[in-house]
This record gives C-alpha cells, sequence and structure tokens, in this order.
DNA sequence: CGGTATCCTTGTGGATACTG
DNA sequence: CAGTATCCACAAGGATACCG
C-alpha cells in the first residue's frame, strides 16, 4: 500500500469544513500570493510564469497553480495548438483578493527597511 | 559542534537582503496572520493567545512571537511580578499591516463557501 | 505564568528526467 | 510548451517534560 506518501502536499481534503484559517493559509502559502499578484495584470502563460517567480520550481509552479485552480481562484485557458499554449486568469472572486493582497504587497516594500533595522537591533541585543 | 540543526526554524539571517517576498512570507507564515489579528484588538498574554489560537502548539506560538518581535511587529511588555505577566500588542507598523490582514480574512469568511463549492467541483471533474 | 529543551514525525519543496 | 513522475533533503511543526 502506498503508505503515506502520495505527495500531493498542499492539499487539503473536499469533505473537510473548510475554515476561515484553512483558506487563508492557502492563499497565502509560500508562492500563491507572488502568483496572484503576477496573474492579475492579464493571461499570463506557464513559462512567463516561471520567469516572472524567480526562484519558484516547476513542481512547485504546477502545484500552486492547480490548487488555485482548485479553489476557483484562477481560470486555466488551453489553446489546442502546436505546441501547446495554456493561459491562466484571475477569476472574478480572486480579482477582489488581489486588492488585498497587493495592500499587503505594498506595506512590505513600505516597511522592508524598517523590517530589516528592528531585525538588526533585536539581534544586538539578544 | 551544532552540526546543522540549530532548530531555530522559520528564522532568516540578519545581514540578508530582506526582500519583499521574504517579508510577505514572513508575515504569511502559517501562524503569524492569526496572532497578528489576536493582538490587534489590544494586550494580550501568552496564555490568552495560547487558548484564542486553537491548535497552535507552545513551541510554534513562541516562535511566532519572537520572529514577529524580532521583525519590529510586535512589542512585548514583561511585568516581573510573580507568577510572571507578559502582554504582547502591535507597533504602529504592524497596526497598519493589520488593515490589509483583516482584508484578507474578511474576503476568505466571505467567500469560503465558493472555495469549497469550486473545490468539490473541481475534484468531480478531475 | 511564560516560556525552553528535546525528540520525533510530517510536510514542503528542489532537481531532474521524461512525455503528449 | 506545459506539464508529470520520481526521488530525496531538510525545515516546519507537534508532544511533552522541564525550569525560573
Amino acid at each position: 500500500m502506498l503508505q503515506g506518501n502520495t505527495d500531493v502536499s498542499v492539499q487539503a481534503g473536499p469533505g473537510e469544513a473548510c475554515t476561515i484559517s484553512e483558506v487563508v493559509n492557502r492563499v497565502a502559502s509560500k508562492w500563491a500570493i507572488g502568483v496572484l499578484v503576477a496573474v492579475a495584470p492579464g493571461p499570463i502563460r506557464f513559462t512567463e510564469l516561471e520567469r516572472e517567480m524567480k526562484g519558484i520550481s516547476r513542481r512547485m509552479l504546477t502545484l500552486t497553480l492547480r490548487n488555485l485552480e482548485r479553489d476557483g481562484l484562477l481560470h486555466r485557458e488551453v489553446y489546442p495548438t502546436v505546441p501547446p499554449k495554456v493561459e491562466y486568469t484571475l477569476t472574478p472572486m480572486a480579482a477582489r483578493l488581489h486588492q488585498h493582497l497587493r495592500g499587503l504587497v505594498d506595506w512590505a516594500a513600505d516597511h522592508r527597511t524598517d523590517v530589516a533595522a528592528a531585525r538588526l537591533l533585536f539581534d544586538a541585543q539578544h
């Protein structure tokens, strides 16, 4: 039997309660915010995302995209051309979410030097 | 020597660049959002937090609080009474962050049934 | 009360080879 | 191009005993 390691990672069960903190954690998971922000401006392809998301592995990009699609935050449009082409866009629900994420990211941009400074000070004293 | 497992977990080095995504990830880490939201209403003690944050372990609560304090988001006030008393409050910078976090949490509250529905649909088709 | 210290399990994520 | 599949490393996190 496949003892434990089905390796689907971040997946949550379908029947479970789907609590607020579950949803928040999903949306705030390591790469999700970056992906949502990157998709927001308009349709974007897999490889473009891969480039834009410096440092992400193929596997994690796929996983993140699947989870967001599964949760109804991303729409995935497949063009059956050759070579294949796939475009991702935000759903309306995700577009509303995006406002808040931008707020978060902007806050981080505004305060990252303060955070760095606080960290230095803290480390000096402890 | 202490080979590798210093077990400081989520810690990031002090000298590092402190990029936006680092800051976002720190703030969006598993328990941080919940803690910040719980602290926001006013001074709160360790044990109160432990109760409020259903499911968190002592270790993770401590770690999360230390990291947030280190990053200058939480103020830690120690009253040297016996038994000891420690209160946590948001710093001004964290108070501004809190606005955005509330937005996120409220969004999650508004849409968790949509997310659950999307998930069910997706799972049915795949 | 407010934490540390220790041990152990699990999840998360990277690298990479392969495929329709 | 847009993914899967596989294997593996290690960081994140839980449980719990202990301490000032």
